[in-house]
Parts: C-alpha cells; sequence; structure tokens
DNA sequence: AAGGCACATTACAACGTTGGAGAGATTTCG
DNA sequence: CGAAATCTCTCCAACGTTGTAATGTGCCTT
C-alpha cells in the first residue's frame, strides 16, 4: 500500500539510512543524492511511517492538552492557541476533556495514551496542590496550566490573578463605585483561581482604604452562565445594594448582566460590570462587557515553548519554572463613564 | 524506565505472547494464568507501547477531527460530543483546524500524520463538492460532516438543512409575521448550508403562498457575530422593512440582535428572530434565543460509528452512506408571543 | 488405545524507522 | 607526499508489539 524508505531508497538507488538521513536533515549530505531522493519521495508520495519512527525515536510529535472542558470559551481559546503554537513547531495536539475530576486527570496523565505522546500540557482542576508531588514520578514532561498549583515539581504558566483582579476592582473604585462584589467566589479556596482573585478584590480595597464587606462576596461555584445567572437572582433577593461587579470570568458576569436587565437594572448606569478572561463574547454582548484579558496567546505560546524544551532534555532535567504572562484591562460599556 | 511486555513476562513467568493475549483478551487462557499476567502488570505498571503497537498492527486508536475552528461555539461542541463519542470507544481524537482553506484541509487529509491515525472525521469547508473524487484515492477512512459535499465517495453524515429552515420560517409565518428576513445567504451558492437554509426559507415561503421578496435575502459572509452586527447595522441603514429573522447561525443571530436592541427595536415584540445550531450561548442571551437544534450529539454518535466501521473493513470496503440527524425547533424568548 | 478435537501456551518473524559504528572517498595541511 | 581530518554513505541492530504457525496438554470418542 502506502510506500517505505524501503521503496524510496531503492527507487533512489540509495540506502535505507540515505533516505532517513534526508528527511532527517543530516549535515553531510552531496546535494546531488539529497535531491534524487526527494525526487524518489515525491515520485512515490511517500509519507513516513510516525508510528514507527515513535517506536525507534521515542518521539511522536504528538502532545496532549488537559482542560475541564472545550465547551468553556476559555478553554476553546486557548486550546486554539495552544494548536497554533503547536503547529508552528510541527507538532500535533490530542485534545483531552477531564471535567475537572481528579481521578480522570491522573488517568489522562499516566494511562496507556500517554506512551503516544511527547508531553502534557495539563490544565490543573481537580488536583489538590498537595498532591503535587505526584506529578513529580510521572515520567512523561509536564508543564501546569491554571490556578490550581504553584510551585510543583515542574514548569508552570499562568495568568496574573490577583494583580488583574486588583486592577479590575481598582478600576471600578477610581470610577466612584462604592459597593463592588466580588462575584464568583468560592468558600474557604486560598489558592486557585477564585481564591487568588479574591486576594486581589481585597487588596484593591485595602489600597483604596475601602472596608471590606462580606456580604459583597458572591459565592458562585460553578463557572457557566447559568450559575451567574441563578447566583445573581439570588443576590437580588437578598437585598443587598451594589453598584459594581467584579466577576470572576465573562461567563457568570454575563448570566449575571442577563439577570440584572430582566430586573431592570441599568448597566452601567446602576451597575458597572467587568469580567474576566475576555473571551470574544463580550465583544457583542448587550452592553459589551469590560473584561480582562489574562494573555492567553502568551500562556499557550511559552507553555508549548516550555513543554519543548523540557521534550528534548528529559522530563526532570529542568528545575521547574513559573511563567506569569502580561494582562491587560478592556474597557467596554460595562463600565463606560457617562458622557 | 517504563517497563515492556517482556518484564512483565518475566515477572509472571509465561511468555511475552501470552502477555499479549491477556491484554487483548484471547478467548484461551486459564484464568489463572490471566491472573497471574494482570497481577505482574498491575505490580510493574506497565502501560502498552502504542506507538510499537500502532507500527505492527496498524491501529493507532486515534482519529482526528478536521474543523474549521474550534472557537466556533458550534464546532466546540461538536468537538465535544464527538470527544465523548470516541472516548465511549476507546478512541482518542486529534482536533486539527484548518480555518476552511482548500489546500490546508487537503494537506490534513493526506499529511504525515495520517500515518498515526486510523481515521479522519471531516468537517468540509473548503473542499468543493467537484473535487470530491479527490477523496476517492486517499487510503485513510474518512467520515465527511457538514454541508458541502453529498453523495461523495465516502460516508456522510450532516443535518437537515433546509427542512429546519423551513420548519424555523414556518414557524415565524405561523406567528403572523409578514416580513421574514433570510438572514446569512451566500449569494450564488446552491450547495453549503447558506444555498440549503435559504432553499428551506423559500420552501416555507412557497408553502404558505407568501411572496419571495429578494430584498429580504441578506448576505452574511463569515459567521461570526462581528458579521452579524455589520449585516444588521447596514439592513437598517437601507431602509427596509421587516418582522422576523431567521438567521442561519446564532452568532450572527445574536450579533443582529444586539445591533437591532441599540437601535430601540424590541425583540420579539417589533422582530422575531430564530437562530440555528443551538449553542449553549442562546439559553442565556437577552432575550434567550429561539433556534434550531440540528442534532450535535446524534451527529456525531454516528460518525464516530459509522467511521469506526469503516476502520474496521477498510477505507472503501462500505458503500457510502448519507445520514441525516433528527432536528428540532427549541423555543425561547425571541419569538415568545406576547401574553 | 489411538485418533481427534478443543484448549493453552510459545517461538519467531515482522511492522518501518533511526542510532551507532564504521567504511570509503575526498580534502586539508604540515 | 603522507597522515589526519572531513565528508558521504552504508550496514546492522534495535525499538515493543502482534500475526502466524507450531507445540503441547488433556479429554472424549470409537
Amino acid at each position: 500500500m502506502a510506500s517505505t524508505m524501503h521503496d524510496v531508497a531503492k527507487l533512489a538507488g540509495v540506502s535505507i539510512k540515505t533516505v532517513s538521513n534526508v528527511i532527517n536533515d543530516y549535515q553531510y549530505l552531496k546535494p546531488e543524492t539529497r535531491q534524487k531522493v526527494l525526487d524518489a519521495i515525491e515520485r512515490l508520495g511517500y509519507r513516513p511511517n510516525l508510528s514507527a519512527r515513535g517506536l525507534r525515536s521515542g518521539r511522536t510529535g504528538v502532545i496532549s492538552l488537559i482542560i475541564p472542558t472545550i465547551t468553556n470559551a476559555y478553554f476553546a481559546e486557548l486550546a486554539d492557541e495552544v494548536m497554533r503554537a503547536a503547529d508552528a513547531k510541527g507538532l500535533s495536539v490530542i485534545i483531552e476533556q477531564s471535567n475537572g475530576d481528579r481521578d480522570r486527570e491522573l488517568s489522562l496523565l499516566t494511562g496507556p495514551r500517554t506512551s503516544m505522546i511527547d508531553g502534557i500540557l495539563y490544565s490543573v482542576l481537580g488536583l489538590r496542590e498537595e498532591e503535587a508531588h505526584l506529578l513529580a514520578n510521572i515520567d512523561t514532561p509536564i508543564v501546569l496550566l491554571g490556578d490550581r498549583i504553584f510551585n510543583g515539581p515542574t514548569d508552570h504558566v499562568a495568568m496574573q490573578n490577583s494583580a488583574s483582579t486588583r486592577a479590575a476592582t481598582a478600576y471600578l473604585l477610581s470610577l466612584g463605585r462604592k459597593r463592588v462584589v466580588a462575584f464568583g467566589a468560592h468558600s474557604g479556596e486560598v489558592i486557585g483561581s477564585a481564591g487568588l482573585r479574591l486576594d486581589g478584590y481585597r487588596e484593591a480595597l485595602a489600597e483604596a482604604r475601602v472596608a471590606f464587606d462580606p456580604s459583597l462576596v458572591i459565592e458562585v461555584y460553578e463557572w457557566f452562565r447559568s450559575d451567574g445567572a441563578r447566583a445573581m437572582r439570588a443576590l437580588l433577593d437578598s437585598g443587598v445594594a451594589f453598584d459594581g461587579i467584579v466577576a470572576f470570568n465573562d461567563l457568570i458576569g454575563l448570566g449575571a448582566m442577563r439577570v440584572m436587565q430582566e430586573a431592570g437594572i441599568r448597566i452601567p448606569e446602576d451597575v458597572a460590570v467587568v469580567g474576566f478572561d475576555d473571551i470574544d463574547e463580550t465583544r457583542y454582548s448587550l452592553p459589551s462587557l469590560t473584561t480582562i484579558n489574562p494573555g492567553k496567546d502568551e500562556i499557550a505560546r511559552v507553555a508549548v515553548q516550555f513543554l519543548q524544551e523540557r521534550i528534548a532534555q528529559g522530563a526532570h532535567a529542568i528545575a521547574p519554572r513559573e511563567y506569569l504572562a502580561a494582562f491587560s484591562l478592556v474597557e467596554r460599556e460595562s463600565t463606560a463613564v457617562a458622557s
């Protein structure tokens, strides 16, 4: 069926190893020989068998990306950036959905499929920080993403959760908002996106000498639209007054906006809203949503780069690195100053 | 490093082939032997090397999914369904983004990476129907998705574009709407999502004996939110009157809604809107968007099933099949009858 | 008691590639 | 001008698995 190196070698009149050398850009090759081989490859439509290469060399050119779910726009956009960055380096990406389930995450990190994978970009959700040592025993190169595990046994690329949420909060305060809601907290969480973002919120308050009011911290456990909508309904029912919202992701912010608008609350006049993630949709919601751009593209680029270095040098050959991407506040209508 | 079958065989005191037999559920095995091997596997943490298996058996357990872009919610949700369906059958999925570029699609179908893939789910966008014969020469099993190529040389799983758009249009007419816009046409396109949906629109008009008005057919070439917004701005500027919209996908429908609302048009009172795709977001937009659920889950399930059969029996061993998934109209606020 | 059959396991080769080592050929340079 | 260095290519083995075929067992039949 498909032609092999043997066929190419025979047609070009060289040894099979020379064909291999041409393909792998070995430096000592007569241009003439190289051309003969190239012609034969072209003529036969030869394509290397990656399984064989993988078996022999131990490299498959495939990395996997473990994320909670691709249907969340943030992760879809992250996956997009990762695939672009990987493609630029000739790597393929297998996406694995974990649903944030700890056991599933672990089995994806160690399961049979890892044998056809050079490395893993692991967006941590289920695994706890105190379990991070489990990663030290895995001999597949791993780069961690997300906000659950810092200073683990391998590279970690993340966004600046505290600093950016602090900037978002400070921005609302600077607009004269007095009662800003932290929308999306997970009670008791210290680390993790929710915990870190809440830190940033509190820092901004402290800096502005605004008293912290626990009734303005709203729990939203899952971060989908419907969860934001539900939490906002409860908040409105509770009668707590507020004039600004820092939503810990765009989706719950959008869900909350929707409920507020149904209740006749004007945005931004009555309540100004800032989201987090800068997903595409925030540009087209009504009103468009001011949000934090956390630097997905940079995260993807750096993570793939780190992973590639780790693949080249060995899973544990490089001391763990921490990298925080640059963020920016994208101002849109949901916080527009009245004109 | 990682243990191999040899290690397992040695520990269990059997031949390497017996280990292989255990793993592949060979029928003639003493329960006792099987258990010994299983114990050894457990103890060594043995995991089969998929590259070696792929090389020897010709199967890797990986399929690829070619889609235009994962950042489009429809494709993200489709990919999600495909990964679930594949996972249930022990298959991994490599996602490849084509951006709808014909040449890139072709190179993904034939490139080197196909050697590590058992089959391809190909969501056609760039390739033209008259080029479908090109697929006949590819020896990787392929199942086609989408609305560009019908009756091609291999299986095709699609949604009922005409019938469902016809139902959506008929529904708006049944609500008493007189001037329904077909929003998202591609002029000159006969086949393809836009062409087929326009057919359905015209059929519904004919059936209801409503005259076709070309000024109500609006071109929207790309189908992202911003394109819908732009097209709606142009439509409003043109002064053409309308009281209903059948948007050819949800995103342009949402973009259009947003522009209408800015212009003070009430939905559904002034204009009723139906979308297409039933992406998650339509549940949470303001107003929530009535839409066509095209049966993504069924499409994914059937497509994976077809592909698996084709992998088992040979790329061209099965006569091409056409499968159309069931659709449904999901009624939400954007067409709610005033109460 | 010998042949037949189902069961249980094994030996060996092969999948297509690359790493390592080395054999010729050619060039460089003291 | 000869030895060393550089270049070009080839041979062989090995990666870890599975397909094929063969070799044993034991039990049932006649």
